[in-house]
DNA sequence: TACTTTGTTGTTATCGCTAACATAAAAGCG
DNA sequence: CGCTTTTATGTTAGCGATAACAACAAAGTA
């Protein structure tokens, strides 16, 4: 029944078994108007008969629509690009579209034109950069001049639409808590400086501050646990009475929480946490991590009606943000 | 300098700059062995001058080649098919070709015939299942009947060849390591019954328990911290002697410990647990959590070498194991 | 009734590339 | 030196779809 020379039916196969003309298939297959009910049914039929599949390739080469998207993705293991991810992806497809996911690695700005150009043979008819490095928004939207591209969670650049949680705001809902509670001295462990994520939250980290009349206090970090268990080995809580501390990231307060465990250091007694992301497992950390939840589905929604939009030629809003929420857990205590 | 009409250049746009035809060009583009190096260098020239990128639509159209990879997935937020769909991405594109990545979320096979439609229609040389349900690798398998398949950590299905870390080895070997440090009574907490990677790990945990004369004792969970925690919480130790848990999946053990944590069971003290995947964040567990560790590069690799020779008509073998390491950290101790 | 308008289908050209065959020049050979 | 073989390049056809135009019938209109 199905393919009978092992070779995959096409638009005339359709047509003969139809008796009609290959254009009459092709107008039934994009739901053209005028076509007669009963021509419809019987190119229907035929199509199911055979076992028909399109070729994307012929249809891309004359429409020149490939139907495919690229995603640029910095991190995967992360939890925040790997749920952006899931959601674009399903959006995506719901849209008719295919993903092609490519990662940036975390190197140097060497290493990402190899797979941007990699992907601009494809021809994709956007682009998605998901929270990649500072430079490498700039670097595809060099190399895609014509192509629209949105960007989640990165670095605004000229005519690259942004979606994104609100960095800023949710930075700010971390701390403000944490001043809410009656905390002064609150440390702000940092994301990697290269990062835009990890900018904005150190933003509005300091903007709260300062509106509060406190005086911000930062360190560097990345978005490691390692990275937070060795800072939280060294650091002197003392020396600056610090009571409170709120990290770029959950996986920085999950070592950091570890350090203060082994150095018998009281959470929330001596020094309240406020981590950032939400992931699953932080309910399960000792002490349960207070922290910013974001949504991932409303993101992926945003993102692929935006780059929709601009892929069919209408402008659209130029940023959309999203709202972060707090989650208090175990980790904060009134001071 | 680049594009004048704002038009992407085309084979014959490089040929007449380069002042040869059309075909010359693409032997050129092709390697082709006979082709005189002053002409080549001509060729390549004007292909740089014009930005020329070939057009992977037309190419496909007429080869039949088109250079893409179906990347069939289960749950991209678990660790393990994150870290692996990463290195199979990176070892795609190394390869030259594009990887369309697809989600099969774990709802019921009916959700799973829509993207694996979709993904037919692209015409793919080849597809990837990584870690998808049982049941999904035969659907898949039935509807790429011409198409090299390879799973990665999936059950075995006629024609499909599998990759996998050796989760039977692996669930042996941390079962093992807690028969060898003296316990008798030691309780599994297994995966979801659906997943292929549990079923085998509970067969290796129940193959090393009768091989030592221990009674296996199963609880059916599933990948979550929230299970793992709940279990947890009603779990009672002294009516069976447990004095170890070997869990099917480190987020599981993060939550079991959690709960054990509330109820002041000590650990290792009154139970040592026994993780499996390796997280990055397990060092950071209380207690740092004693774990089996996979390799994602060597997976990667290995699948996409198996699924490239079998694009190309190789057979190749039909099974590479890679082998799971034991880290032993501080949740387990000698009874 | 003659004359547009509309609906339905068919015909031909084209997208950008590679395959297959054709051809001309250079090289090998008795 | 004339013959085949090899090397380097050109010419034509076709992959499977849509676009643009053509054609014919049915319906509406003056």
């Amino acid at each position: 029944m199905a393919s009978e020379k092992n070779k995959r039916a096409n638009i005339y196969d359709v047509a003969k078994l139809a008796e009609v003309s290959h254009q009459t298939v092709s107008r039934v297959l994009n739901g053209h108007a005028s076509i007669r009910p009963a021509t419809r049914a019987r190119v229907e039929a035929a199509a199911k008969e055979l076992n028909y599949q399109p070729s994307m390739a012929a249809r891309a080469l004359v429409t020149k629509n490939s139907k495919m998207l690229g995603f640029l993705v910095g991190d995967t293991s992360l939890f925040g690009p790997a749920g952006w991810l899931n959601a674009l992806e399903r959006e995506a497809r719901r849209s008719g579209y295919y993903a092609i996911t490519i990662a940036l690695k975390n190197d140097s700005p060497e290493s990402w034109a190899d797979p941007i150009e990699h992907l601009s043979r494809l021809g994709v008819e956007g682009v998605v950069c998901i929270a990649i490095k500072r430079g490498a928004v700039e670097m595809v939207a060099a190399a895609y001049p014509n192509t629209p591209i949105v960007g989640v969670d990165t670095e605004d650049v000229a005519g690259v639409a942004i979606v994104g949680i609100d960095n800023i705001a949710g930075a700010k809902l971390a701390t403000q808590h944490l001043i809410d509670l009656g905390h002064k001295s609150i440390l702000h462990i940092a994301g990697p400086t290269d990062s835009i994520e990890a900018t904005a939250r150190l933003e509005g980290y300091s903007e709260s501050m300062k509106a509060a009349g406190l005086k911000p206090n930062v360190i560097r970090g990345d978005w490691s646990s390692e990275t937070g268990f060795r800072l939280g080995v060294d650091l002197n809580l003392e020396l600056e009475k610090i009571t409170a501390i709120f990290t770029a990231n959950d996986h920085l307060a999950l070592g950091l929480m570890k350090a203060f465990r082994l150095r018998k250091i009281e959470m929330p007694g001596q020094v309240s946490i406020v981590g950032f992301d939400d992931m699953p497992e932080a309910p399960y950390f000792e002490p349960p991590l207070t922290t910013v939840i974001q949504e991932f589905g409303l993101i992926g929604e945003a993102a692929m009606s935006l780059l929709i939009s601009r892929i069919s030629g209408v402008k659209g809003p130029k940023t959309i943000p999203t709202m972060p929420h707090l989650v208090v857990r175990e980790s904060t205590r009134r001071l």
